[in-house]
DNA sequence: AGGGTGACCTGTCGGC
DNA sequence: TGCCGACAGGTCACCC
């Protein structure tokens, strides 16, 4: 479920109402994809001074360490005071003083660790790879392409790797290809420096977008308030196999790409 | 070194 | 209706 549009729209959700909030205990369900990586005990009284993001992960800044949180594929956090015992697929509640934050994640690929700060080997080991933020300053086009010409695998399969730039996920990489004409399976050290700008541009535009939306609705996303994305997301190519293009009206193909759906159109992506 | 594959886990959906 | 396989938003560990 989650590319980093979910999580931003996660992180907006909560982020000011948990700040400041004491944690009076933590409670673990079934095992996610890492242990915890201390005793439950150790986040009682602490304070939760900040939530930000870094690609997928969300980084809540306790008063005496870090806490990463992710997503995987169908987790979904939810912060409030009305709550009820946790149920089947919820693997980690914390209450606080200004309410709970539970983590609800069937598959259980998601994962909540503690680390002393992000200079702490277990932070560094899950965010020391990422690369550039694509919704930052630092996110520059001619870097970009730089960054492409040094691969020689498909470009779809450059932007899920997330090296050259972190949080595009499956749906996201389909949709910012379309955008920006350019045929997933083209290898990216042979896309041009006007073509990675206009993917850089199409890359910023489709998340941006996706964040102000809400988030996709595909499925069962919804934010930490429990509401789902305010508007469905309109995709161009996502999950439209054999449904005619917006554009052009020619049926969109779909194919495999490292045991991924890749979604396409044959006439407005020709390379 | 970089690219390709399997693994993790549960739910849902389509086809027979 | 029931069963079975394919597939689902992510990423890591492992092969060659």
């Amino acid at each position: 479920m989650p590319e980093l549009p979910e999580v931003e729209v996660t992180r907006l959700s909560f982020a000011d109402r948990i700040a400041g909030a004491r944690i009076e205990a933590v409670t673990i369900g079934k095992p996610l994809r890492w242990p915890l990586g201390c005793p439950p005990q150790q986040l009682e009284g602490q304070h939760v001074l900040d939530v930000r993001r870094r690609g997928k992960y969300l980084l809540l800044d306790l008063s005496g360490g870090l806490l990463l949180i992710h997503l995987g594929m169908s987790g979904s956090l939810n912060f409030g005071t009305e709550f009820s015992a946790p149920g089947r697929h919820d693997h980690f509640d914390m209450l606080t003083s200004l309410g709970t934050l539970r983590l609800h994640d069937p598959r259980r690929f998601g994962a909540v660790v503690y680390t002393s700060g992000e200079s702490d080997p277990a932070a560094q080991k899950l965010l020391g790879r990422l690369g550039v933020e694509p919704l930052s300053e630092s996110f520059d086009a001619a870097a970009f392409h730089q960054a492409l010409k040094l691969r020689k695998t498909a470009i779809k399969q450059v932007l899920l790797g997330g090296e050259a730039v972190v949080g595009v996920g499956n749906i996201y990489a389909s949709e910012a290809l379309f955008l920006a004409g350019i045929r997933p399976t083209t290898k990216a050290f042979r896309i041009s420096k006007p073509r990675a700008a206009l993917l850089h541009r199409a890359i910023q535009q489709v998340l941006t977008q996706a964040v102000a939306k809400g988030g996709s609705t595909l499925r069962n996303f919804s934010n930490a308030h429990g509401m789902a994305g305010y508007f469905q997301l309109e995709a161009m190519v996502y999950d439209r196999a054999g449904l005619p293009c917006r554009i052009c009206g020619v049926p969109i193909k779909t194919m495999r790409q490292g045991q991924r759906s890749t979604f396409y159109c044959v006439r407005c992506q020709k390379s």
